[in-house]
DNA sequence: TATCAATTTCAGAAATTTCTGAAATAACTG
DNA sequence: CAGTTATTTCAGAAATTTCTGAAATTGATA
């Protein structure tokens, strides 16, 4: 049924799911889908990959919690086929979004919360509370990168990104000639770039 | 011992580790020392967390071998002192290159060998194999501007993301000006932006 | 070399996650 | 409505991962 190149891709994905907290089954469900050039229904999927129907029907309840498959109709016949977009860069910003819905954000939310709960202590603030101030910020600064860079068409992201480091050079030519807004200050101890010796245990 | 902040951002830090495929001690470990001005030794990991010398060495192997954690020695002392690096951006840099290397240059190495495999066979390529070359492309794509963004001091870096999207507007500008090298095609298939109806199964 | 402190290793216990089969539910069909 | 098909739920089985305590190892010191 399906060709070793498909097996083998497969279960490569299965692999790397562990690797990202994702578990195998949902890897290959995915993976198969994404390999599959027409929609498939669970019986399908369970013939392909030989695993229970339930599992089956559990993987897909999870990875369109993930909004990464699709679900679709046949006319005439009342079983749910499912997809992955066909577009890739559909696919990443899906990806790139979810993960920092699930992970970057309650995160986010937790630092906030625990730099007020500490600036109402003690000051000047001790070194856990500064430590968790700059991860606040750093966070904030690539989450903002983040926000910018999603609201681009792929066409222009696609631009961006094979630049890469060309766009460096501009930078000094450009802020001659436009006005930044947001003053590029580095958020981390940056400015304290030397290497410190080994910090001292008590 | 340690205060009810740091409780929380370890325990945080702990939960958070197993989405990513980390586990939780060895997401505590590393959020304590993050949060630590001094450098610790394993006894104290003990302590101040409460899972056993055990757990801690094997945890401590495995962010060493993440080179997320380094070790030191005090003098007059032949136990070893645990620290995280100061710099947050040393830190990010780290993980980016750790998971790169471990989560995507194997699978673009795979990607790469089913490709050279199916080309062999038939041609035209079938559909699975064109998805993984699409694949390919963009992992190509994207990791190529990692690289050239790896390159970048800090400074630099920084400076760019806080950009951000402005970046974009001087593309136009800046192309007539100077002579990109590399052309900024899209690899996937965006070049059939129409979105396409549902695909027919069998 | 014997002793001691620090660390590592590892077999198995404990905990957690994944997966299944059976039963329940839902949704259509005649 | 009764019968049929598709899907979901869920308790517990199976597999995997994590964690521990005991023993082994390392390496320094006397």
């Amino acid at each position: 049924m399906l060709s070793s190149t498909e097996q083998d891709f497969i279960y490569h994905f299965g692999e790397m799911g562990s690797k990202w907290g994702i578990n195998r089954t949902v890897g290959q469900i995915y993976a198969l889908l994404f390999l599959s050039e027409d929609a498939l229904n669970a019986e399908q999927i369970v013939e392909r990959l030989s695993i229970s129907r339930s599992n089956v029907s559990m993987s897909l309840k999870e990875l369109q919690s993930w909004e990464l498959v699709r679900i679709g109709h046949v006319a005439g016949d009342r079983r749910d086929y499912f997809t992955t977009p066909d577009d890739l860069w559909t696919i990443v910003r899906t990806l790139v979004e979810q993960r920092k819905k699930r992970e970057i954000d309650p995160t986010l939310s937790k630092l906030r919360e625990l730099q007020i709960q500490a600036d109402r202590g003690a000051e000047p603030p001790d070194y856990a509370t500064r430590r968790i101030g700059e991860l606040r910020e750093l966070i904030e600064l690539l989450t903002g990168w983040y926000d910018d860079m999603n609201r681009l068409e792929t066409e222009r992201l696609v631009q961006l990104l094979a630049l890469g480091s060309k766009l460096q050079g501009l930078i000094g030519k450009a802020e001659s000639i436009i006005p930044f807004g947001r003053t590029a200050k580095s958020p981390t101890s940056s400015d304290t770039p030397k290497i410190k010796p080994m910090k001292e245990p008590r």
